[in-house]
Formats: structure tokens, sequence, C-alpha cells
DNA sequence: ATGGTAGGGTTCCTA
């Protein structure tokens, strides 16, 4: 089984792009970010007709999450309990999706980006990942996976220029220290053993030509189970996707993350 | 300290 995560920045404007993807590597799950679009928006056709059924984060958020899978979806999840704002009708902005696909239980995430160290958003960021700790360390003995923009570079060698990002969110020793947590409890990044750095990123901002530049960020992750971790076989970041000169339309700033499972 | 680009929730806001 072939999983895939990817901020798409837009699910209707990039839904070429996420078509293309999903025939070229023969995706079996893709878990998306930043969708943008309400459930009735979403770009369904060509999607239903390469097999593939669809869990939305069903609220009109531009921070919107979803699971696409041709190996089913079952126990669809908005959110999770404990989360900031669950149960009540918006679902905290809908920034979690959980089903189970083949087997796995997976959860699409959008950690909150926080905005500036000293914007409330920030303390909103930091609470949100702890709750999502505190459920998350239940799920430990399933075959579970956490994937998604994290919004969070774990080590200074994630971040293109650490002198630069002193005062900014993603690299500050608090989120950190909430990252880090998923792993002290258990959680490993499958990926990172495939594509070790330095200079190896999932994000790269529009301007200034930081694709091209390689600039980036490494802040989207597959943090796996022991159970899910022991079947990971193989696992790359498809920086073609990122190329504006490679594919239709503009592409996302955001790279897709694939692993492969036995 | 600022600005640059992309997308929508648009003529501004968020990333």
């Amino acid at each position: 089984m072939r999983i895939a995560t990817w901020n798409v920045n837009s699910l209707r404007s990039r839904i070429d792009r996420v078509e293309a993807f999903l025939d070229r590597h023969d995706i079996d799950v893709l878990a998306v970010q930043e969708t943008k679009a309400r459930e009735d928006q979403l770009p369904l056709m060509g999607l239903q007709a390469r097999g593939y059924e669809i869990a939305a984060a069903g609220v009109d958020q531009w921070n919107g999450v979803a699971i696409i899978s041709r190996v089913g979806i079952e126990d669809v999840a908005v959110g999770f309990p404990g989360m900031p704002g669950w149960g009540e009708p918006l679902a905290a902005e809908a920034r979690a999706v959980g089903a189970t696909c083949g087997g796995v239980r997976l959860w699409s995430l959008y950690i909150p980006n926080g905005r500036k160290p000293d914007d409330p958003h920030y303390v909103y960021k930091l609470d949100w990942m702890d709750r999502l700790r505190d459920a998350a360390q239940a799920w430990l003995g399933e075959q579970t996976a956490l994937v998604g923009d994290w919004n969070v570079c774990p080590t200074d060698e994630d971040v293109f220029a650490p002198e630069q990002f002193k005062n900014s969110t993603h690299v500050t020793p608090a989120e950190r220290a909430a990252f880090q947590r998923f792993l002290d409890d258990g959680y490993a990044d499958v990926v990172r053993p495939y594509c070790p750095g330095p200079g190896v990123y999932t994000y790269w901002d529009y301007y200034r030509q930081r694709f091209e530049r390689n600039r980036g960020l490494r802040i989207d992750f597959v943090l796996g189970s022991p159970s899910f971790a022991d079947r990971v076989t193989g696992a790359f970041i498809d920086r073609d996707e990122r190329d504006p000169a490679q594919g239709t339309g503009s592409p996302s700033d955001h790279a897709p993350v694939v692993v492969d499972l036995d």
C-alpha cells in the first residue's frame, strides 16, 4: 500500500496536478491539507472516476483537510476527542480528519500556523498540539499515521537559514518540544531514514525563487506508531510537484511526501 | 525592518 500527504493550497485550483500525481505514483491513500473548499465545492468527478472516495472536514475554512482513498474509508472522524472546539458545529476549523483506510488509521492534519510568537494563534498552536498528543497516546497500539503539515521545523537542519528564523514561529523551543513529545511517546518520523538531510525540504515559499534556490523548510511529516513504522519499506519527497516548470498549472508551495508499506 | 507570490475567505487576509 502506498500513502501520501500533501498540502495542496486549494484542491480546486490544484485538481489537475492532484489527479496526475495519483496516477503517476499509483497512490492508494492521499491526505491533503489546505483544501480551501466547502464540502459542496470539492472537485470529485475525476477522483471518483479513478475509484477514489473522499472524506473531508466539512466546514468553510481555508485550513480544511481531507483523505482521498481507493482502499476504503471507514470510521471517519472530524477532529479528535479533546481537540479545541471538538464537538462544536465548526469542529475547530476542521484541521483534522481521521479515517481507517486499508487497515491503517490515518489522520490528515493541519497544525495551526501560529502566525507570530506573540500572537494568540501561537498559544493556540501549542495547546492544539498538546491536545493532539493526549489523544494520540491512546492510538499507539494501533497502526496509526499522523500525517500532514505540522508547521514545525524540528531541527535547524530543517530550515534553509536558521539565523533568519530566530524570532519566527516553526523553530521556537516550545514548538520543537511539542513535536518532540510525539517522538518520545513512540511515534516515528518514518520518512527521514529514506530522505536524509541537510537540504531536504517539503516546503518552499512562493516568492524570491525559494524553490529554484532550494531555500525551504521541512514541515510535512508522517509520524507512525510502532506497528505502522514496522511496515514502512520506503519513502520519498516528490520535488517535481513543486517545480513550476513541470506539470499542469501552478504548483502548491508544498511537495507531496510518499510512504510505501508492505 | 521590509518585501516578495498565490489563493480565496477577495479590493484585504492568511499562508
